[in-house]
DNA sequence: CTGAAAGCGCTTACAG
DNA sequence: CTGAAAGCGCTTACAG
């Protein structure tokens, strides 16, 4: 082993740990064996005598979805920097493979969990952090839990699509969006709603609301073809649940012979990459997906690294409008 | 600990690993224990002892890419029915960070490591292999490594590509792509001349070969412009490099103020996910993503867990040609 | 069938 | 400043 540097497999422990209590000249000979002989140290043993892993969980619904594959790379540079590497789990929105995962991942002493629970809370949750192991929601309010949370101003959101129809003169506006039992979009409706009020009775503009089973381009398509064809087209901007539904509508519109951003406009939400590169770029409200990633896993590894300085907090960060082609002025 | 079952420790691990050699009355009574105090083994100290850890590394140039997406969700789900997890490392196309991310791996005791290297081949892979640790290239062709690798043949890729514009009476030909020292693209050209070889020869198309810097969307745009305005409209199709780049194309074909599929032909290529959401639905040569991943995972399994029986095998895939709305008969 | 013991590769007081 | 030694929690021959 290295002690071919001459020293004892103690020395070389410290000189991975604490090079500041070597002698320089032990430190430097030391170093030169690590290098030749490419050692690298066992997590394992590292493990079993100090007691913690440098592993996180990641524990997304659908990793597909440019949301979280965003937020997923934030979640690893931050972990990379902070000398952790993490485990990624796709639960398909699947509970029973999240509470797998959750099993696995805790027999695999990591340090901390990221997750964005597919349904609700899990109750698992809650055994996760008497293990000692670190807890923070992502994308999800911590409700009825103990823990840190990241999540957007989607009340804000709701706002801003809002307000920048009103401004460039739309007066029926369709929303485009999942049922209301989902955090999200009744915390965005709310800001819509809230933007309307902050309107002149006599100015404020109609909203037709649209519920989608689902948050895809095919769902949304659907939907956007059967209203145009029951009703014709009574909206002259649509607000859409996210880019991809935004896609879908714009789809159907088009396939009734509409343009966009002639006939109608169309605001998308997330701004994923894809969004700038659309055929008809899209305006979109931008989250902070990398960020809130990169946030999370801060939070996380701070509290397991400091427990007991440790206190729970929720970050919450700012959407913002991103103009692009396919909303105008009319 | 456990020992208040009233036998040794040794026992107790024998209950776990090998419960057939114990005395059933004995089994019982332990397991009656493990329940009742919840014992969960220390992961670390089984594989200290053992030396093998359940961990596989998934090394990707890029996780944003819906391509490494797909596949990282087939290597995901075939380790997990195998009870293996995998920790995913993202190296910007940096060979640093890549040489970085192998090193933890390693210091993790990884069982097998899964790698799309982002420039050539790696020379730390060849010590991952000494180090007794799996490996399997993706989507890369194993020069000078005795090791297993999955591909897709994208010799056969370009020649549907070819084939199919050919069918639908287009002679003039651009193939807008990456560098020619990028293995995949080399393969598809030497497919492209295989279709073309089977052509009589009065009657074969002439090819405008485009090359790009960068495989994104941007890229092909600007490159599609300056074409366009120099030498005007000296083609009716386009084979692209990848989908972005198609959709680039698309849009650069547009602001000059022609029509797809109209007046120009656009075929792309790996058939992400948007590709059939697009505002034209894309004509694509698909590749199979997660199934690439899925046969990674499975190789590098068998290799860590038969060794001996292990023969390293490639894997070759076909691709297959999608028809969409962007492409149309003259 | 069961127990005692060695040892996996480290870290960390503790002498010297 | 450095080395010798104990011990983290397991697994696994090896006695008995």
């Amino acid at each position: 082993m290295a002690e071919k540097a001459g020293v004892s497999l103690g020395t070389v422990s410290n000189a991975i740990n604490r090079p500041e209590i070597l002698a320089p000249e032990t430190l430097k000979r030391v170093r030169k064996a690590i290098d030749e002989l490419k050692f690298i140290p066992n997590a394992s043993a590292q493990t079993l005598r100090a007691g913690k892993t440098r592993i996180l969980g990641l524990v997304v619904p659908d990793i597909s979805n440019p949301f979280f594959t965003d937020l997923a790379k934030g979640v690893n540079d931050a972990a990379l920097l902070a000398g952790y590497v993490v485990i990624l789990c796709n639960t398909d929105e699947d509970s029973e493979k999240e509470d797998h995962y959750i099993d696995i991942l805790a027999g695999q002493n990591v340090r901390g969990i990221l997750i964005t629970p597919a349904h609700e809370t899990n109750k698992r949750l809650n055994e996760i952090s008497k293990r000692g192991i670190g807890l923070t929601l992502v994308d999800r309010p911590s409700i009825g839990l103990d823990t840190c949370s990241v999540e957007v101003n989607d009340a804000h959101g709701g706002l801003l699509a809002l307000e920048h129809l009103y401004e460039r003169g739309h007066r029926k506006i369709m929303c485009l969006t999942g049922e209301s039992d989902i955090p999200q979009v009744a915390e965005r409706e709310r800001g819509m709603r809230e933007a309307i009020s902050r309107i002149p009775k006599a100015d404020r503009p109609t909203i037709i609301t649209q519920r989608i089973p689902m948050m895809t381009a095919d769902s949304a398509s659907t939907v956007m073809s059967e209203h145009i064809a029951e009703k014709g087209l009574n909206f002259t901007a649509v607000i859409c649940g996210n880019d991809l539904v935004a896609f879908g509508a714009i789809r159907a519109i088009r396939a009734a012979g509409y343009s966009i951003p002639e006939d109608v406009s169309v605001i998308g939400y997330d701004d994923i990459d894809f969004a700038a590169n659309a055929t008809v770029p899209l305006t979109s409200i931008a989250q902070p997906k990398y960020q809130l990633g990169y946030a999370a896993a801060e939070l996380v590894i701070s509290e397991c690294e400091n427990p007991e300085k440790h206190a729970h907090q929720k970050i919450q960060f700012q959407p913002h409008l991103i103009v692009r082609n396919s909303t105008r002025s009319i």
